[in-house]
DNA sequence: GGTCAATTGTAGTCATGGCT
DNA sequence: AGCCATGACTACAATTGACC
């Protein structure tokens, strides 16, 4: 086995060794880091500039008996709007957050689990801190609700922004994963929170004069492993679509100041966590902070099917990579029924909605909240 | 330029008190 | 009594600046 070095000029040329892996595209996205660090110097941040622009320049690579070659070493910036450090730390946390939830299933094995997607109203540019200052304070005392604490027995959390292209406004949201026991669902557990419960209880810790868009969902996939690679590099896509701003045709002030704006609005901010089992899990895994995850050595060739699930019909992008630009169909105030208002007859098994139709799968009406794949 | 301590900002935990 | 809001305290991470 032996050390293979490869640099890069300014260019997002790889000098000399070529990359084993012609369906990972390398060098797109190093020329778009390029475009980044661009943007960041217009917005005023020459820092970032410099560290982006020298993302990933150096990389090493271990060359195995079988020809194929592994990355050992690399100068990531971990900025993170950065194109290629986002597409892997979208597929490390995705890996991890399926051990955590595998750890779980581990020792609470009649552990079931529901998505839970809450909103805020889309806020202009300059409010966007102050919007994720109280999203974040909103979760917490609806999360330290005795209700909430007595169903939930364990939960993730990540905060997304998508920018909706038509009016310039900021959509930030939770999605948030919820460990509960089966008795969750029978009606006389006390345990089971209907969607109008949900809304009710989101609006009330929003301090909200209106009533929040909220989505409750069981997951349609189970716990088992996707097959493969395939499927986290089938998450993985969605988890790194590519940032408007760099590859749009706005004016360069304009894909800056929207650079400013996420830079500051995100800058020191927490934008995953874990309570619960799912902390405990995490504890005992070390895996507490996805965000500030090794970025060299991904072990992400299985996924569960319902985090890929998630992340492919939710759009879920695993904290701040997501600036893409929401859907025009998006309407951040349309109260989604998901579960509807009482428990489903067997855990995991969609209900009726209000017309009465059942939605094909988990995937039924996910939709607005993301464009669709390119 | 690199290291280290101080500072700052954010988030989690816990206790307390008011309201229904 | 139960629920919720609030503030104090603590932990942690990022940044800044002094020092070598």
């Amino acid at each position: 086995m032996k050390d293979i070095t490869i640099l890069t000029d300014v260019q997002g040329e790889v000098i000399g060794e070529k990359l084993v892996d012609p369906k990972y595209p390398w060098k797109e996205r190093k020329l778009k880091t390029f475009k980044l660090a661009r943007l960041y110097e217009v917005a005023g941040w020459p820092d970032y500039a410099t560290r982006t622009a020298t993302c990933s320049t150096w990389l090493q690579y271990l060359a195995m008996e079988d020809g194929m070659r592994q990355l050992h070493a690399a100068n990531f910036c971990k900025l993170r709007l950065c194109p290629l450090c986002i597409a892997r730390r979208a597929k490390q946390s995705a890996y991890q957050l399926s051990q955590v939830m595998d750890k779980v299933q581990l020792d609470h094995p009649s552990v079931m689990y529901l998505f839970l997607t809450l909103t805020v109203r889309n806020c202009p540019g300059d409010q966007l801190g102050d919007t994720l200052g109280r999203l974040t304070k909103a979760w917490k005392s609806l999360i330290d609700q005795r209700q909430i604490q007595r169903s939930i027995k364990g939960w993730f959390r990540a905060i997304e922004i998508t920018r909706n292209k038509d009016d310039g406004t900021y959509h930030p949201h939770i999605h948030a994963i919820l460990a509960v026991e089966p008795g969750y669902f029978a009606r006389k557990s006390g345990e089971y929170i209907t969607h109008k419960e949900w809304v009710r209880r989101w609006r009330l810790a929003l301090k909200a004069d209106y009533d929040p868009s909220v989505r409750i969902q069981t997951t349609k996939a189970k716990g088992e492993l996707c097959a493969g690679r395939a499927a986290a590099e089938e998450a993985a896509k969605y988890a790194t679509k590519d940032s408007d701003y760099i590859d749009s045709d706005l004016p360069e002030w304009m894909a800056a100041d929207i650079v400013d704006t996420y830079t500051r609005a995100l800058r020191r901010r927490r934008l995953t966590a874990f309570g619960g089992w799912l902390k405990e899990a995490a504890a005992a895994l070390g895996t507490e902070d996805l965000e500030d995850g090794d970025l060299v050595h991904l072990d992400q060739d299985t996924i569960r099917a319902d985090v890929a699930e998630l992340i492919e019909d939710y759009g879920w992008h695993f904290g701040a990579g997501d600036y893409v630009l929401t859907s025009r169909r998006v309407n951040p105030l349309r109260v989604t029924r998901a579960e509807g208002d009482t428990p489903p007859a067997a855990p995991g098994r969609p209900p009726e909605n209000e017309e009465g139709e059942r939605p094909s799968g988990a995937s039924a009406g996910r939709r607005e909240n993301r464009e669709p794949p390119r």
